[in-house]
RNA sequence: GUCCCCAUCGUCUAGCCUGGCCCAGGACGACGGCCUUUCACGCCGUUAACAGGGGUUCAAAUCCCCUUGGGGACGCCA
């Protein structure tokens, strides 16, 4: 056997969910810790349904977590041709028969077959009609009639399926198009493709799609099918039903390699890590770490992992992503008005209290807006700003006045010194400031605030704090 | 109906293949505490599970069978 080839094969129907996303990804954690090749396929057959916006949406939403493919994007609409030189030959080596069957007729025998509690299925009665091409006529799959078709699944192990349970699937319909399970096969094979990682809804395809390879003499890829995500109801995750696409993650402000990470560890598992950069990932994936059963996508833990990577994130980059988000809110010309350096001088005070971007963002507000502007919690002001407490502000603004440089240590200096000085606790003084300059009662450490802040804003929202 | 798959704390899972180290471990959550200038972070602790029943065995979460429950498939959809 040569280099691992996976593929991911999603038709463009809609966005690139959180399912979807996660089949991606295993697909490419299989082909990259391989060191093979992962390519990507667009199975667009149905035009009815598939739109190129849908297409875009997949590619975005791919790039953005980093999944990145090889080779060409194939568009499966592209090789009718070839799929149907594939029938043509498997009709001449006698693995597929032509069937003037009804509809009608078809949906007879399974009515049939089903009274009688059998297994509903085409009761081959076109197999050894011999017939030619025709109208109305389909190709059918000259399927055996005893015997097993069995293989080995990479996550759920030995599969076996009797061959008296598959009819004999139709390969070419009569408006001369390929059918689905047709399609894959050969376009598995022609992109040389090793392992096929995939959605757990397929795995009754698989036997079928094993009797095409055989029938052409094919070797079989390896197959694997990951179960499905549920939701907090235990259903299964659709449009409808809390399946978000992976872009709305990006939009509430999480960064993708905590998608990454959360997506990998759903349903795959190395022992008790939890947390894995890209390069580990890459590094110990193997197949055998996926779970087999479906798993429920709890957003509390997702939450927690995202916050651990905000932790860990660069804070030049946080400020970036923040002034996208806030480019995205109030436009360029707004966004501007917040500097880049202010942004990441702000995110280091952040980063252990922000679950994501836009939780961020909406934290550094106050030291985002000039004073005039700044909203004051009318709780915080009630409680913290009486008329004692101003004085002692009016005192302290006095002694940071006087300050000429305005950083954290200093600032620290003479706030220990006041406290000293008037005999009170730290706490007396610090809420009331902390309401003063931030106008609510939750912020980072005082000192690294006020120094962010700056001399002018500080002096300036404390005076205006004790005129409220 | 028939076939296929699945089943460990509320959730994600380790352990299962190669029985004993498991009166089941980690993580998230929840709850309690510590730290502390608020809020977080961090740290410490508590809570809580082998679906049920039969076997096999000196010994079963681990092997076998049955039941129950869930999911999927049975298309001239993908």
């Amino acid at each position: 056997m040569g280099k691992t080839i996976s593929r991911f094969a999603p038709s463009p129907t809609g966005f690139l969910h959180i399912g979807g996303a996660r089949t991606a990804l295993f697909a490419w954690l299989l082909a990259r810790s391989k060191g093979g090749e992962f390519v990507l396929r667009i199975e667009d057959t149905d035009r009815e349904r598939s739109t190129q916006e849908a297409i875009d949406a997949i590619i975005d939403a791919m790039k953005w977590l980093g999944l990145e493919h090889d080779g060409e994007i194939i568009f499966q609409s592209s090789r009718a041709d070839r799929h149907n030189e594939v029938i043509d030959q498997l009709v001449a080596s006698g693995n597929a028969y032509y069937c003037d069957c009804t509809k009608e007729q078809v949906d007879a025998m399974r009515e049939k077959a089903r009274q009688e509690g059998r297994k509903p299925k085409y009761d081959g009665s076109c197999r050894e009609k011999d017939l030619g091409p025709g109208p109305d006529r389909v190709v059918r799959l000259k399927a055996p009639l005893e015997g097993s078709t069995a293989y080995n699944d990479m996550v759920k192990g030995p599969i076996s399926i009797d061959n008296t349970e598959m009819d004999d699937m139709i390969l070419r319909r009569s408006d001369g198009t390929p059918t689905y399970n047709l399609a894959v096969v050969v376009d598995d094979h022609d992109m040389g493709v090793t392992s096929v990682l995939r959605g757990d809804d397929h795995v009754n395809n698989t036997p079928r799609q094993i009797l095409i390879y055989k029938a052409m003499g094919w070797d079989v890829p390896n197959f694997g099918h990951v179960p499905m995500i549920l939701g907090p109801d235990k259903k299964k995750l659709s449009k409808r039903h809390g399946a978000l696409s992976v872009m709305e993650y990006e939009k509430m402000g999480y960064l993708p390699e905590a998608v990454i990470n959360y997506l990998a560890r759903l349903g795959w598992s190395h022992g008790d890590q939890e947390l894995f950069s890209r390069e580990e990932l890459v590094e110990l994936f193997h197949p055998e770490g996926l779970g087999n059963s479906p798993s429920v996508f709890d957003l509390k833990k997702f939450e927690w992992v995202n916050s651990q990577y905000m932790q860990q994130a660069d804070p030049e980059r946080l400020a970036t992503l923040m002034q996208e988000f806030l480019t995205r809110e109030v436009g360029e010309e707004e966004a501007a008005k917040v500097s880049h350096a202010l942004l990441a001088k702000v995110a280091p005070l952040l980063q252990p209290r922000a679950k994501s971007i836009v939780d961020m963002l909406e934290q550094a507000r106050p030291f985002m807006v000039d004073t005039t502007f700044l909203a004051y919690d009318e709780k915080a002001v009630n409680k913290f700003l009486t008329d004692d407490s101003k004085a002692l502000l009016e005192a302290l603004a006095e002694k940071l006045d006087a300050l000429d440089e305005f950083t954290e240590e200093s600032v620290e200096n003479v706030m220990r010194g006041f406290v000293d000085e008037k005999g009170i606790k730290f706490k007396e003084v610090a809420q009331p400031t902390r309401v003063a300059v931030t106008g609510t009662t939750k912020s980072p450490g005082l000192f690294e605030t006020l120094a962010v802040l700056g001399k002018d804003q500080t002096m300036a929202r404390i005076r205006r704090a004790v005129e409220l």
